[in-house]
DNA sequence: ACAAAAGTGTTCCTTTTACACCCATGC
DNA sequence: GCATGGGTGTAAAAGGAACACTTTTGT
């Protein structure tokens, strides 16, 4: 069980992480339930004074899923005056989770840099608590229990985030597993985009953008005629990232 | 001349605007010329304790630009470890710029949350310098001078940001005055996509967006027709940006 | 009258949409 | 053999690209 070391951090600045990942047709966010509190809460943590922002986002990202190298997307500065709620630092401090003197600390004023993240469900075994909460959990996005601070705020803008980048990106690459059939990269886009899309027509597009590899294996198992497996692309994906799939002009 | 309140603000945490203005076809960034020193910094400043961050983002733009209510959107935190130089604060000191105590309390780690903003060039009269520089310059993006920290890295990440956000949302309002006319449009496209545009193909695919609302009044002056003014509807124009104007599915 | 640049229209071609049809698999 | 769902094809409609023509303005 780590401790807070709130003496090398980087002051006033923490990190929270939204985590999704996509379970059949739901699509979940990881969160931790905090010990002793009826409260749920992101996962996150403080910024070493020693490292850079980036690279303590995927470290917690790490300690949480045992994922490495994972789609992780910087999205947005949550910096409201009030935004860490003084009454839930109080309530650890009671329950004696964190010590009076971290308590004080923490009751300051905090900012926070949100990430987001889209893992293959299946690849998380069994994501670990950290310090301050007992268990850790895949929360279907429709059904939030109560969070702490303004936690379902910024994964409410997390998933608009990744509606939007969706969109413009092929990031279903990084729900599913290094092989994947059409109807499954399918039903990335259709639960995330909350939206049915025509089976013929999403195919035909979905190959015209070229960073698909169609290998020679099938998914047998299903009652019906075994989809083909494919592959990413790896540098027309990569390239497909910067450039965008649509654009304007 | 303001001074520095350093015990006032948020630690660790600065903000840096990217201004974009465009002059003729030339897109340009604001930027501070620092006293007494051979370098150029975004306008920016530092977190009132009391006071969220966007707030003081938009009252740096208002401080420096006169301008209120502007597009305005954060878009990056910039945290590795060593992006403010302590070579240049150190050079503040020696210059009087700021105290040795203050100089004490800049050396240290700093991240710092950028926004970027889309101006009328023409409604900005006189930019005004803050307490660090001597004056305020509009600055082609093509031509920066040697900035300190990692300004330039934020300016070419806004730029980016920009080109991708133009294609998605219609930005194009806040570079213009509020009557503008089609080929004025089509030349903030151009000058920020850099890229030339088939006039005819882009008028009828802007107005299909159904955002704008022709006036009856013409801009006269140029030895040809004279081209009608349009003006945004408000209202569509939000839903717009909201929606976005292109998407995959 | 002429140059310059704006507004309008047209043609061709590609993409999108909305389907019908056939194919493989497990029961 | 039949239900289920995957792969292929196709006709009609919509949208995009390229271009000709007309209109207005200042000199």
């Amino acid at each position: 069980m780590k401790a807070l070391h709130l003496e090398k951090i980087h002051p006033g600045l923490s990190i929270d992480c939204v985590v999704f990942g996509l379970h059949g047709d739901t699509l979940k966010v990881l969160i931790l339930k905090l010990k002793k509190i009826d409260k749920w809460a992101l996962p996150g943590g403080f910024v070493a004074a020693t490292e850079a922002v980036d690279t303590e986002a995927a470290r917690m990202l790490k300690d949480r899923t045992g994922l490495d190298h994972l789609f992780l997307q910087q999205f947005h500065l949550f910096g409201a005056v009030d935004r860490n709620k003084v009454s839930d630092i109080r309530n650890f401090v009671d329950q004696q989770i964190i010590s009076a003197a971290e308590g004080e600390v923490l009751a300051q004023r905090f900012v926070t840099i949100s990430y987001y993240a889209v893992v293959d469900y299946a690849k998380v075994q069994a994501p670990t608590p950290d310090y301050s909460s007992e268990f850790c959990e895949w929360c279907p996005l429709k059904e939030l229990p109560s969070l702490i601070h303004d936690h379902r705020e910024i994964i409410a803008k997390a998933y608009q985030v990744l509606k939007r980048d969706l969109n413009y990106q092929p990031i279903g690459y990084n729900l599913l597993p290094d092989k994947f059939t059409m109807p499954e990269l399918q039903a990335v886009y259709e639960t995330i985009l909350e939206k049915k899309i025509d089976r013929r027509n999403f195919r035909r597009k979905m190959l015209s953008f070229d960073i698909l590899i169609a290998t020679d294996e099938v998914r047998t198992g299903g009652s019906h005629k075994a989809p083909i497996l494919y592959k990413f692309d790896e540098q027309k994906y990569q390239a497909a990232m910067v450039g965008g799939l649509v654009s304007l002009w």
